[in-house]
DNA sequence: TATTATTTTTAGGCTTGTCTAAATTTATTT
DNA sequence: AAATAAATTTAGACAAGCCTAAAAATAATA
């Protein structure tokens, strides 16, 4: 069956709405996709006679199986491609996004199994982000945000939460790159914020709400 | 100016077939293109709006300095992503194409950049083919004569030493077309004359004179 | 519960890029 | 030079994906 870049585009936009098993409602489908209710409504249909999900007219949708297969190898591609991107190619890590957004719909499975391997079957990328395996099974991942550890200790940076450009370029202000080792110093509980050193001398305030949006991993 | 997909194809379409200084007739774009006549007319008038080529109602049209450009710049992304694919992850010789055909229509100027710099600059690709530089500007390599190549195989016609209306007569009823395929069947060493087949069924004697005038590269 | 407000769908249009069939122009042959 | 053939363009349609405006269904509130 074939699929276009544009079902594709819906197809993953559906998934990343659906974390944590919501269903997914037109609306926030077309505030995503920057599109209006209508075109979203039509595909919807559409996506639905390819059975690629479940819809019931004026309810909120889920992917179906196959349509969850597909929306997950689409992101495979997508976060193979970004490793490529950062660690062969070199470029920053904020600067991939958009590259990957259309390197994700190159039609080639051999192109990605190669990738894969030439990469050396990577199974976070550099956002720390899982990628999905060649069937679609995601690693376990036991990354927690620095707010939920809540406490001081040394950490390595892993991932973000909030992957907008704006956040991005403010962790990089603050000299966080993925693997970067940093020591949170001070924790207030009263606010969630957290003070942290990184490197001998480079001292940050970190915002509860800052502090929610990065991954860490306890650092040894 | 933006530029979609299907107009950068029509672009390189004609790129290729006008080796040798040639004006691309609306039939041979419509049977490289595997687009019917109607259309590929309908697109010519889009081009030639969009100042990409040189356009008269029932004349056979080339590319503008801008298209001539554009249609370069699309060839030298195809033709770096060819030796990705074979170079760095190891892809057989005829598989890469259909994928650098995808390949070749990613947007990003330094993604190309950086690509090109990870290859290390390859001047042309793994056919032999020339890859025009950030500029536009080729590499150079003369065109041979089917004479100098002096052996029997398959061939390209690409262009012409004698530009005379008696010669491109005489072309025209052997059925040889710019960009036309054909195999060298028979060289006879002695004369310098060969005996090719066009299509399926037509064949040809051509002289020495004839096979020193004709342009060719090696096909496939 | 009745009335708003919001969400979703339908209806009708637009653009891109394709098609076939018919008309027109150019090229070839007699 | 006239007749025929071939190439090209025009005309009218269609599918995909988008839009706005209006109608219908669901949700929220008085």
């Amino acid at each position: 069956m074939e699929i276009s870049v544009t079902e594709e585009n819906y197809l993953k936009a559906i998934y990343s709405l659906s974390t944590g098993g919501f269903d997914v409602s037109t609306t926030a489908l077309s505030e995503k996709l920057n599109n209006s209710a209508a075109s979203v409504s039509d595909m919807l249909k559409k996506l639905s006679a390819k059975k690629l999900l479940h819809y019931q007219k004026y309810k909120a949708v889920s992917l179906s199986k196959l349509g969850e297969k597909t929306a997950k190898a689409i992101v495979r591609k997508h976060r193979l491609w970004e490793v490529f991107l950062l660690e062969t190619l070199k470029f920053g890590w904020d600067e991939v996004h958009e590259i990957a957004e259309q390197l994700e719909h190159i039609r080639s499975e051999e192109l990605i199994r190669r990738l894969d391997i030439f990469l050396g079957k990577p199974r976070f990328d550099p956002h720390g982000d899982p990628i999905p395996d060649h069937s679609g099974s995601l690693p376990a991942t036991r990354a927690r945000s620095l707010f939920e550890y809540a406490k001081n200790g040394s950490y390595v940076f892993v991932g973000v939460n909030d992957h907008s450009p704006d956040f991005l370029r403010h962790l990089s202000t603050l000299g966080l790159k993925p693997g970067e080792r940093f020591r949170a110093e001070e924790h207030n509980a009263y606010d969630g914020s957290f003070k942290v050193r990184i490197g001998r001398n480079t001292r940050h305030f970190l915002s509860q709400k800052v502090a929610s949006n990065i991954l860490v991993k306890s650092g040894t």
